[in-house]
DNA sequence: GACTACTTTCACAAAATTCTGAAGTTAAGG
DNA sequence: CCTTAACTTCAGAATTTTGTGAAAGTAGTC
């Protein structure tokens, strides 16, 4: 009954098993306990320009016990339509946030969390830094670097091309750190 | 005549100086090609979810001779209303980018691109990284650490704090680095 | 202390964005 | 191959954001 109410429609067969498990996971949560840390952290990244239905989506994924939700779950639970699920999820797709896949047999698509999310993330942050620093460079040249403008606008570029390599290494470090204490 | 129409309004007597050297770096620049970097520039950082005109003004003080200009100045180049400089500038000192200053004796305001820039912005990144952190944990705690998904989440909520440190040091590097370079 | 140059605020028009329902597409299973 | 579940695309309604003109506010100057 709840579980009908939350998906919309029973799952099938084979998936009674991973249903019940979720079931009792949430019988355990407080559910509208997390709801209400799924909108607030969606907000927070939204403010921050992301997406509102990729924020939310991602922020669902993230309290879902398997790291791993259905089109169908993600719309029932944050109540949108499938179109909404279908933009925000091309869009987390698309940078590479997260994967879907299938289960053999079946056409639901489930869409996961990508183990490696933060870095990728960051690596896009990097290419953004790095076009910047692209665009000033030409900026500085058309400038002139013996002028006052021409002077600060490389320096700037300077400055977002030593982030870029301070970026690099910070990943590499936290990896390390993960190795170390997680 | 180009400077009047470039400011609307030919600017008083002991300002003849300063818009002389104005006029003559004009002379020098390739101003289109340097409005064309105003605008892709300010573009990219609008497309990182920065204002747009907030991000126009900041160009604009960026390849300004002074690192300054006042208010009719940027609405003149910019083509933009006296009130959407208001606007931009009022973001701008917020968030602690630009400064405002007046020549002793006018009413005009000159609005100066901080020098420290660079570390404002940073420290308000890092501001928002640790809002995120927050959050984060009180959801961990609400979902429990015993369970697949409060772990997860407090993992990132330690990646996080852990950029939180990183940040801090990378800004003291790129003093360290600056001094010994520039 | 009135005048006026400059800046800010505010209400609104215009533009952009966001989300939906519905139609269209794809592919699993008979 | 036909059926149908699931996903995607698309046109449009609703909301939000953005920039403007005009009015109001502020502070130098005479």
């Amino acid at each position: 009954m709840a579980t009908d109410d939350r998906l919309g429609k029973r799952p099938e067969r084979d998936e009674e098993a991973v249903a019940r498990r979720d079931e009792e996971a949430a019988v355990r949560r407080d559910e509208e306990a997390v709801a209400r840390f799924v909108e607030r952290f969606a907000g927070e990244l939204t403010q921050a320009g992301m997406q509102r239905m990729a924020a939310r989506v991602f922020a669902a994924l993230l309290v879902s016990e398997g790291a791993a939700m259905t089109a169908a779950e993600l719309g029932g639970q944050l109540r949108i339509s499938p179109a909404a699920v279908s933009g925000a999820v091309r869009y987390l797709t698309q940078v590479n946030m997260i994967g879907r896949e299938r289960d053999p047999g079946s056409r639901r698509e489930r869409y996961v969390l990508h183990e490696g999310m933060w870095y990728e993330v960051f690596t896009r942050r990097d290419e953004i830094l790095n076009r910047w620093q692209k665009t000033l460079r030409e900026g500085a040249e058309t400038l002139g670097v013996d002028t006052a403008a021409g002077a600060r606008i490389a320096e700037t570029a300077e400055f977002f091309q030593f982030l870029h390599g301070e970026l690099l290494q910070i990943m590499d470090r936290w990896r390390e750190h993960k190795a170390a204490t997680g």
